[in-house]
DNA sequence: GCTGATGCGTC
DNA sequence: GTCGGAC
DNA sequence: GTCCGACGACGCATCAGC
């Protein structure tokens, strides 16, 4: 029996009524423990406002403008309604809710129909990515109104947070991962060291429910799975990011261009961008350079792509982005804005996670197996002036500035703290 | 073919 | 990328 | 301290409409 779509709307407006963390955790956790296997990860991603897992390549491709046109077809002429409630209450999901109930008489026919399924829910959203081509527009638009024209009222409210990624549950990622831990009896700590290996939590939140806590052990680095990025927090100067690393730290070129996460198994390499997207067809020459330099069977390794002019000098980072998501014309891109790229971390090789390496570990590990490709410029030292100076060389030559980066910091996965600081 | 609208993704 | 707000 | 949402500039792809 498929758990209806009204299900985990009830939910959401449970987690959106409350603001207390405990709360919401454990009525997650006695959703999750209801769902079948195949429900877990589509309930999960939908939880978090998101219409497939993080990683994954779809998208839907509607904004608030396509929506608005579909609510106001669907609706008729309650547009006044809506436009109100949103003025009220700021949020377009309750919004829409307010003008689907004014609506009600208009759309009888549909409430013949049976309920929604989550499960539905997620394949319609797969028939709404998978549109392309021509009359695809129309298409798309016909697949989101024959969703929403089978959705009550709070079903259509989240079905469109959902759509356009604006959830505002206060229910997130963190919590989910408290509440998946408690629904599978598993330990916080192993759920979130394989939310880092697999990048979504629903994705392990589907591991447990069909391989339970042995599933969850044997989760390492796959190559080919992009892996969260570790972020920086800001410091002021160099002295601040001295002090905060306890007097000592490495200083690294800041590069003004894309970082990217590089992944290569045997010939095979793919590369993915900040937000874990494939860049590999935008980047052959990355592709080839990896190819020949990298000394390691398997590895996942990290660094800045900029680009730079005939002289090698570095452009502005605009530049950069006509080569990123381009698709056509790739050959005559490359010779116009040929890009270097700048390694400054590895993450894992050869079937080693090094992600509890310290840095400087990590580092000497990176510099032997990166062949001829350039580290990004590294100081390490406890002087502040030494540091000013390495800092206005990375200006001069039109670089945009430094990181300083804790000697024994691990790798932390899609946190942001201070054991990376940017100047 | 060209242009505008729309959405996405980079920083 | 930045900022400010909520907890 | 950590997380999130709102914000902005820029460039590209895609489709619709001419």
């Amino acid at each position: 029996m498929e758990i209806p779509f009204m299900a985990l709307a009830e939910l959401c407006e449970k987690l959106e009524e409350t603001s207390k963390r405990n709360l919401m955790v454990s009525v997650v956790t006695a959703f999750l423990e209801r769902l079948s296997p195949d429900e877990v990860e589509p309930a999960v991603s939908m939880i978090l406002g998101r219409p497939f897992p993080r990683w994954s390549p779809r998208v839907l491709d509607v904004g608030w403008t396509t929506l608005t046109k579909i609510i106001r077809r669907l609706t008729k002429t309650n547009w006044k309604v809506f436009s109100q409630a949103f003025s009220e209450t700021g949020d377009v999901g309750s919004a829409v809710k307010a003008v689907f109930e004014a609506s009600k008489p208009y759309r009888q026919a549909t409430l013949l129909e049976k309920p929604l399924t989550i499960m539905e829910v997620r394949r319609s959203f797969e028939s709404i990515a998978e549109a392309s081509g021509a009359g695809s527009r129309e298409k798309r638009e016909r697949l989101v109104e024959a969703l929403l024209s089978a959705a009550e009222p709070l079903e259509a409210k989240y079905l469109v947070k959902i759509l356009i990624g604006e959830m505002r549950t206060g229910f997130h990622e963190g919590l989910m991962e408290l509440a998946v831990a408690k629904a599978f009896h598993v330990p916080l700590e192993d759920v979130q060291r394989a939310c880092m290996m697999l990048g979504d939590v629903g994705e392990v939140a589907a591991l447990l429910k069909t391989g339970g806590k042995e599933a969850l052990s044997k989760v390492g680095f796959r190559v080919f799975r992009p892996v969260r990025l570790m972020m920086a927090q800001t410091a002021e100067n160099v002295e601040e990011a001295l002090r905060e690393h306890g007097g000592e730290t490495a200083f690294e070129y800041k590069f003004d261009g894309a970082r990217i996460q590089i992944h290569k198994d045997g010939a095979a390499v793919r590369i993915f961008s900040r937000r874990l997207t494939d860049v590999t067809q935008s980047l052959p020459e990355i592709v080839e350079l990896v190819q020949r330099e990298v000394k390691a069977e398997k590895a996942i390794l990290e660094g800045e792509v900029i680009a730079v002019d005939a002289d090698g000098k570095p452009m502005a980072f605009q530049h950069l982005m006509r080569r990123f998501k381009r698709v056509r014309g790739i050959e005559e891109t490359r010779r116009r804005i040929p890009v270097r790229l700048f390694l400054f971390d590895v993450l894992y090789l050869n079937g080693q996670s090094l992600i509890h390496e310290p840095y400087v570990e990590r580092r000497r590990i990176l510099s032997e197996t990166s062949g001829e490709i350039p580290l990004a410029n590294q100081l390490v030292t406890r002087n502040a002036q030494a540091a000013e100076q390495f800092l206005k060389m990375a200006l001069d030559e039109g670089h945009e500035g430094l990181m300083a980066k804790r000697l024994d910091g691990d790798y932390t996965p899609g946190i942001r703290g201070k054991k990376w600081l940017k100047i």
